[in-house]
DNA sequence: GATGAAAATGTAATCGATTACATTTCGGGT
DNA sequence: ACCCGAAATGTAATCGATTACATTTTCATC
């Protein structure tokens, strides 16, 4: 637990020669290199980043905040976020807020704190005021959902065009009645998606069918059950589910089959995020594939050169419609 | 972006004084108390921890070492951990080491670089000359996989008697050719659950057939796929599959179901870990219920003892057998 | 109002690095 | 041998908090 005052000591040279042999930028000859490395070795002295983190004003590290880490959606964007992160020496701390207030606000304050250097937010639920209002003074990314003309930069994927391809194909292989399983409206993104939906029925000339359009509070296994118990009981029942989420479509799948019918001959099911599980269930599942891993390192990116107090623009990446048994048999 | 000084002078004082209203512990008059805290409110000052921190010489980070963020194993007792952390005022950091020890040196070097106050392993591909070298100096918990005699305090269930259950459930429903899907025996709990298997057969009369023994090199999904079908071209095919994790059975089901066979009729199967997604198969998966959120809980206190200077025992925690449509249909 | 112990507050060292600036060393040219 | 600029190294301030110890204030008591 030696510090930098007594490798200097040992080597026989100042603390600032010692700084300059750790960080390689200064330029000392290779002997006192040498004595310097060589203390270093026999004090087995690693320099601490308290003091350097102190000294340089900041943490190196930044805050990915995520509603819950039981959605495999969030795992490729994590990676990509990770591995971009380390590369730049940055290391990441991983917040959960369960779309609490309060959790978010922990979170907010190591930034204010000091503790974190930045925030890539994937949290829908976060609350925008206070996001805008951080933006001011820290470095914020949006990834994924966004809040929209609040001037935080994000990366994304066009939801609605995701939306309209994934309903026009079902529309394509034979199905006119389409069910809608979205989430909560007060999103942006679920509103894209419906505007998606809507768009892929018009250009086909399906009248829109209110019945056929739910909500859920959440994205997960549960609320597709519940959707689908309520669809499965509609007099005119929907050939077709698009789900805007792969858990929601597991549980619809799920609850289909629990129900006796065959998926897709009865009812074919479309998802969204390709998750690693969608290709698990039986059928696999039809979804739409975010660039998940681009979209993490990308943000990293746009967070780091945020940091570094670079203005940086939002990026829109491109998506990709899996096709699989859960709409082709 | 006001500093303590800042405050000091703004409201009149001294910055000991401000430290002692921050802090809460000494006492200052409510007066006194008052303008700090008018001049905290007017600076809209929020203290550095980074000067906290190196003056303490302690980051409040803890980390957690896994080897994959997609096996959703980890989620609840990544959960425990958390809360047990925020709590006592420690952030986690999530350590994806993709058991690579070039990514496991960069976590343990924050570490020893004094960027964590402690590590929480879950990694069971973790070098143990490593973490033991390192225990000596930090603080150190593993949790779930324990390298065994090291003398590093572990958290864990009893994973010989939990196998022994379930292959008993088995062998109690009737089966008597029960396949094995066991991860590499290199891994203490591999060779624990093997030994459960064994026991379970010894006691009930039933020969161990070498054939139905089958290993894979992870735990995933794929894994699983392929392990299933090497099982189902066995001569003498078992009726019954037992995997040492979830991920494996989840491969095996789908598998068997591709073969155009039941679950659990024709093969029964039988899980192990109760992660969120064995109950959104088709059929729902019968496994063992480790006691994550707890093991979470507990492996986050016994670190943050440690981390105090407190010498902590290893524990030994219950789990339970759940039994579903996969072996009782 | 003087006294003194207790309570409140202040002063300055400290944690461990980085770095602007000052000083020393080096080496080539005459 | 001497001079001078460049290169190497050293000195000390700095980042922003905490806290041991010193000093001042308070106030009950006589």
């Amino acid at each position: 637990m030696a510090n930098i005052q007594q490798v200097a000591k040992h080597a026989g040279v100042s603390v600032a020669t010692v700084s300059r042999v750790l960080n390689g930028k200064d330029k000392v000859t290779a002997k006192t290199k040498q004595k310097v490395e060589e203390a270093i070795q026999y004090l087995n002295y690693e320099p601490s980043m308290l003091g350097r983190n102190l000294r340089n004003s900041e943490s190196r590290i930044v805050l990915i905040l995520i509603p819950t880490i039981s959605n495999p959606f969030y795992f490729e964007i994590i990676k990509g976020i990770e591995n971009m992160a380390l590369s730049q020496n940055y290391s990441i701390l991983l917040c959960e807020t369960d779309s609490k207030p309060e959790k978010e606000e922990i979170y907010f304050d190591l930034l204010r704190k000091k503790m974190a250097d930045g925030v890539i937010s994937m949290d829908p639920a976060v609350n925008v005021e206070t996001l805008k209002e951080l933006a001011e003074n820290y470095a914020i990314i949006q990834c994924s959902e966004y809040g929209g003309g609040i001037g935080i930069p994000y990366v994304t994927i066009d939801s609605e065009e995701a939306s309209y391809r994934a309903v026009k194909h079902l529309i394509q292989i034979g199905h006119r009645k389409i069910a809608l399983m979205n989430s909560d409206e007060k999103f942006l993104y679920a509103r894209e998606r419906r505007m998606g939906y809507e768009r892929a029925l018009d250009e086909h000339g399906i009248p829109l069918n209110g019945d056929y359009i739910f909500y859920t509070q959440e994205l997960g296994f549960e609320q597709g059950q519940l959707a689908m118990k309520k669809i499965l009981q509609l007099e005119d029942r929907p050939t077709a589910v698009f789900a805007v989420s792969d858990l929601l479509a597991i549980g619809a799948l799920k609850e289909i089959n629990a129900a006796g019918l065959n998926v897709p001959k009865d009812i074919a099911v479309v998802g969204f995020d390709k998750i690693d599980f969608s290709n698990m269930t039986n059928p696999a599942l039809t979804t739409v594939a975010q660039p998940m891993y681009k979209m993490g390192t990308v943000a990293a990116r746009m967070l780091i050169e945020k940091i570094q107090g670079k203005t940086v623009d939002s990026v829109v990446l491109g998506h990709e419609l899996v096709i699989r048994e859960s709409t082709t048999g």
